[in-house]
DNA sequence: CGATTGTAGCAGCTTGCAGGCAACATATGG
DNA sequence: CCATATGTTGCCTGCAAGCTGCTACAATCG
């Protein structure tokens, strides 16, 4: 269950690249590549967050989805919790019902700010 | 402006200790400890999370505030991040004035839960 | 004064992360 | 069948984080 290699491949194959292709657009190795797809590499952990940029770079793709399924936490999201810690620690606190409707919420304005401007 | 140093610094006077004490009940030199108590490391960047884990296990402190004062997101936060990740981007890309809204809505659920318990 | 405390510099050292290289297997097309 | 392109894997290495462990020195205080 690897979703994060998963969807390096499926972004690699959408712009037909070859791993040997890939690999020296985003500055490593083919068989580093290779292990990142698999999930097999030599430690226990994921792609450094710089391979990941790269990658999205290159590949054209959402860096924070990446990041996300890599399990980091992106820097905007990192910066925005360490200005206000009060607020995401209780937020991590709610529970599932609570922490749903604060979602619903915040869905409501993101919606509002995309309906402005429409295809 | 090293709020992190000065907090432990507080913490470690509080409990009468020196820096030959505390160094041993947490498993570092009492010199890395001035270091980072004043923000002086050799390298750039902060104590380890684990460090800081026996810090607060030994000053009796609450070590999700040293982590987050030490710019670390603490696991429990980021764990609901990688469970809901679409929330707390949509979260990150709101205004001030969205952002304090949502704020609120999250006090009310913490605060109505403290008053279930009141000293 | 002498003992304790904190500050600071510097030379290591260990570990884990990040990636390279070479050999191998597999597939595909002529 | 061969040649070539592609993907997989094991081992090996370089480097920086996060320390240790001195040493020396200044300040404080009883």
């Amino acid at each position: 269950m690897s979703k994060f290699g998963d969807r390096i491949r499926e972004l690699r194959k959408a712009k037909g690249y070859s791993l040997r292709q890939l690999a020296p657009l985003v500055g490593v190795g083919f068989s580093y590549l290779s292990k990142v797809e698999n999930d097999k590499l030599d430690f226990e952990g994921t792609a450094s967050e710089s391979l990941i940029h790269r990658l999205a770079d290159v590949l054209d793709a959402d860096e924070e989805e990446l990041l996300l399924l890599a399990h980091h936490v992106p820097k905007r999201i990192a910066d925005r919790i360490l200005e206000q810690p009060e607020v995401f620690r209780a937020l991590a606190t709610l529970n599932s019902d609570q922490f749903q409707r604060v979602a619903e919420q915040v869905a409501k304005y993101t919606l509002r700010s995309e309906t402005r401007t429409p295809k």
